[in-house]
DNA sequence: TCAATAACCTAGTAATTCTGTCAACTATAC
DNA sequence: GTATAGTTGACAGAATTACTAGGTTATTGA
């Protein structure tokens, strides 16, 4: 269970597109432009999400992705998992005929907190994340093209969590 | 808030020097040998660790590192912290002055996890861990000299866990 | 059937992570 | 003192990972 920005941009896009799809796919495009994130790269990690089933695919004007499964049945852990390959910082792979003191160490050193942040990032779903956002933003899913253009100011309190 | 094999090898190497540092300092050539990470590589983590106040060092013959706090004041967060800077999935990094609707909402949309993710490592202390592994292990913090070389047999139920 | 749109694919470049090596510097043991 | 075991720092290079660029294929609408 890595965490680099590679997950972050798949769960970024993900939200992105759970807030909208309601009115159709939405263009990787188009979250390009709003998240900032450059077309290509999301492609490539549209087709790992594609693969594993987490996002329908759509060719052609006007299509685009949409969430494939219930929102509250996807996890943040799918999402990470299916692009930021696991990582492993035991030596020995953690493969069964995994012996000696010393492989062994590193192994079973590694495992707890290997399997708390597991946990964790699997107990949150995508539609606990997009409900928490649309609070947040008091915005409705609505289709890009009627999208109110306004600038908006932000409410500050982020400064430290965002440093984080 | 970044996890990749950086921090986590930091994370395992403070956890190899906790459950021995009993018995006086323990040198960066032990862990290296015993987790299988390079020596220059913790050389360079445990620069880092020690400027941050994490550990301290003693030079010369017997010497080597130490944990600098109480075990249950070191939270997971301040090790991961120290060596692998923070990461910043929004184009605003985190700055008072991000306004527009796309920036905000790049911005808006990455700081809920990422506070979660914050927190939680920063409930994860040193001090449990190393509880947790003294008790998987049933191993006492005895020496290196002393210590018993014979292979152990590793329980299994590991695998689905260190898969993740 | 042509043009436009958007997914899909492949290869290359940039950045990061990790290892190896060399040269100080320091405390302890003899 | 002198030798030795150890830390500290710098740097270069290999390996991996993150990201970009450009092209190809499928679908829609005129």
């Amino acid at each position: 269970m890595r965490l680099t920005t590679k997950g972050r941009f798949a769960v970024t896009a993900m939200m992105d597109i759970a807030l909208r799809d309601a009115a159709g796919p939405v263009s990787l495009a188009s979250v390009s432009e709003r998240q900032k994130i450059s077309l290509s790269y999301l492609e490539q990690l549209f087709g790992k999400l594609r693969r594993v089933n987490l996002v329908d695919s759509m060719r052609g004007p006007g299509g685009g992705y949409s969430i494939a499964q219930p929102l509250n049945q996807v996890t943040i852990a799918d999402i990470v998992h299916a692009v930021d390959e696991r990582l492993d910082a035991t030596q020995c792979s953690g493969r069964e005929d995994c012996q000696g003191e010393h492989r062994c160490m590193t192994h079973e050193l590694w495992t707890t907190l290997n399997a708390k942040m597991f946990e964790y990032l699997a107990s949150v779903t995508l539609g606990e994340l997009v409900e928490q956002q649309r609070q947040k933003l008091a915005v409705q899913p609505v289709p890009v093209a009627i999208r109110d253009k306004r600038p908006r100011r932000r409410n500050s309190r982020e400064k430290a969590v965002a440093a984080a």
